[in-house]
RNA sequence: GCCGCUGUAGCUCAGUCGGUAGAGCAGAGGACUGAAAAUCCUCGUGUCAAGGGUUCAAUUCCCUUUGGCGGCA
């Protein structure tokens, strides 16, 4: 509550918790920055559950639907594009609520990024392609060597990871771990920080019924829709859960549209726990359930007061 | 009706040459330093269908009952 620091609210929670319907609550002073990661690509609408034209167009979405599905979108520029939209919107009057359940994403914004060289594409497709060639156990030794602390806190499955520890090595010739990790939030900001929970059985339930309504609503011919377009299992956005499931229609043709839609599910019900998961550690967490919109107004209210404002 | 197979963890099944059992999936918990809707780690007691018999001991062998599947009629 400091007049040089930039009030932010975060309404963050798992998929399908209900976070689309709270923003509908705010009003036009509210301006939303888009945490979900696969939300920012174009052509993909129903699977990532991407806000509609009509709340588009109550409240102000940023973030959202303005790249190709080939583009990569990661926890950087998701910083980097967040802090320039917060002062902006902040500076035009109006308060800046960023919203979504990319929980890397928020802790890499509350936080700030590691100083870490961030990711080269060339040098991870050389490694990529060496961990195909040589296989990961070739490559965890490597790394054993370079930072056996980092390898010893990961494991030596973690493809991912060790990948990105040889990318630092090659790109700045430290090893990832003597790159010290944030721990403390970032000044120039003013947290309220909304963690929206259900029950979870009652969430499972909702991501049974939303998946559902996506396959209704068409989501496989939008997949076909991306494919005729040129995008492939390569393609960052085709990643995401409700599209890269289809690519085993391909190579198993006893599977059909109906099995494809209840791995859809799981794979979102496995997401949720890793989301649940990740969120329970952050600090200073006001938790509701979104049912109770009225309690949390008032909690938004009583903080946006410090500034003059209200939702 | 007869014959064969079968009934073991929420699901699919393995197994015990008789000493009360274990995998995959589901589920739960966790990690997560610029790709994170990604990637990785940990967790398995259940009247072994029911009843009876043999045995020091039965989920395992035998009998009966019962559910399922297949075949013959």
């Amino acid at each position: 509550m400091q007049e040089d620091r930039i009030p932010v609210i975060i309404v963050f929670g798992p998929t399908a918790v209900g976070k689309t319907a709270f923003l509908l609550n705010l009003s036009k002073t509210a301006e939303i920055i888009n945490l979900d990661s696969l939300q920012v690509y174009k052509y993909m609408d129903i699977g990532t559950a991407k806000p509609d034209s009509d709340i588009r167009e109550r409240i102000k979405h940023h973030l959202v639907d303005f790249l190709e599905p080939d583009r990569e979108f990661g926890a950087g520029d998701f910083c980097a594009a967040a802090d320039a939209l917060c002062s902006e919107i902040y500076s035009r009057g109006k308060v800046p609520v960023i919203s979504g359940g990319n929980a890397f994403f928020l802790k890499s914004f509350i936080y700030g990024m590691p100083k870490a060289p961030k990711s080269n594409e060339k040098i991870r497709a050389v490694i990529l392609s060496r961990l195909e060639k040589e296989g990961l156990e070739i490559l965890a030794e490597e790394l054993e060597k370079i930072d056996p602390d980092y390898l010893n806190k990961i494991g030596k499955n973690d493809s991912y990871r060790i990948a990105r520890a040889l990318e630092v090595w090659y790109t700045s010739g430290r090893p990832l771990s003597s790159y010290a990790i944030p721990d403390k939030e970032r000044e120039q900001y003013d947290f309220l920080l909304i963690g929206l929970f259900r029950e979870r059985e009652e969430l499972y339930e909702r991501i049974n019924i939303r998946v559902d309504a996506m396959f209704d609503a068409g989501l496989y011919d939008e997949f076909l829709q991306l494919r005729a377009m040129g995008y492939d299992s390569a393609s960052p956005g085709m990643g995401g859960i409700g599209y890269s499931e289809f690519f085993a229609l391909d190579d198993n043709p006893s599977l059909s549209v109906d099995d494809i839609r209840e791995k859809v599910k799981l794979n979102t019900r496995h997401y949720a726990k890793r989301q649940i998961t990740f969120f329970r550690k952050l600090d200073n967490v006001y938790w509701e359930n979104p049912e109770n919109s009225s309690i949390i107004l008032k909690k938004v209210s009583f903080f946006l007061a410090g500034y003059g404002k209200n939702l």
